[in-house]
DNA sequence: TTTTATTCCAATCAATTTAGTAGGTTTTCT
DNA sequence: AGAAAACCTACTAAATTGATTGGAATAAAA
């Protein structure tokens, strides 16, 4: 079980655009292919999923000649529960669909053996990620 | 981000096999055909699953005719995170590989974003799935 | 001892998802 | 006009998932 690059190359995207925005105080645009560059990734790829940040609200851009890729609020206005889930949809751990203990179908059910575990999970991952900002991973990282 | 089917059938053929345990209050062997009629799973595939769990110890077998599998410990015994590490590997929900945001490799380092995230993320669920067996699933089911 | 019911095992396969490429279009600043 | 950027669409290769198939080994029952 494992994040796919989709959120990683996101959170990395997301954070350089944080580093840019808290450096400058406002709008600075920053051009992808310099993110993608430093940090080894296909452009074409990481522009796709930038995209989704955008669609999201979380990026505003600047298009032609020194354009670019901004935050679109500062980064203790961002939570990672909103990069994750625009990249890697929701966190759903279980979708199930099968037929529960007593053998009613249970897409919704309480009874299912597996949704009791998976409600468990996903309500500590969503606590997790919905209290974390990217303002507190910038400065776990400049504590680093 | 999906529990795999893996972990689902798993978990169910566990808590069958765990319901057989506790009405017979002993070794109670349960072939497995009639989990997967009972669950709509295909018998082969969930077959291949619980192979995994013998392999680790949670459940053991008995060949032949009137064989069929059985749980190896009592349900208060078993952390549904040992049934789900058996099936669905490691949660390194990160496993990164890229750089960090300085550019050093980031195969360990503290100071990659995404691990950042995902260690949190993880130790969260760890928490959660090790501090839960399956005579606390059965229970919850059993209060419906 | 033969039959039957079961676990066990290996190879294969189809569908889906992921990760990445390629090539071009549109926008905007100089 | 030219250059540099975001934007868009279609394609592809590799990995993973979710099986299926066909049998072999084992053990109880007839």
């Amino acid at each position: 079980m494992k994040l796919s690059t989709k959120g990683k190359y996101g959170l990395i995207a997301i954070a350089d655009l944080a580093l840019a925005y808290k450096d400058a105080n406002e709008e600075n645009y920053v051009v992808l292919k310099t993110i993608a560059k430093k940090r080894n990734i296909s452009e074409a790829y990481l522009e796709r999923i930038v995209a989704k940040l955008k669609k999201g609200d979380l990026v505003k851009t600047q298009r032609g000649s020194l354009g670019g890729y901004c935050l679109a609020k500062s980064p203790k206005e961002i939570k990672i529960s909103e990069v994750l889930y625009l990249l890697e949809g929701p966190f759903d751990v279980c979708g199930c669909g099968g037929k529960d203990i007593v053998g009613n179908s249970c897409e919704k059910s309480s009874s299912c053996i597996s949704n009791i575990v998976c409600d468990k999970i996903n309500e500590k991952i969503k606590e997790t990620i919905e209290n974390m900002t990217v303002e507190d991973i910038l400065s776990s990282y400049y504590l680093g």
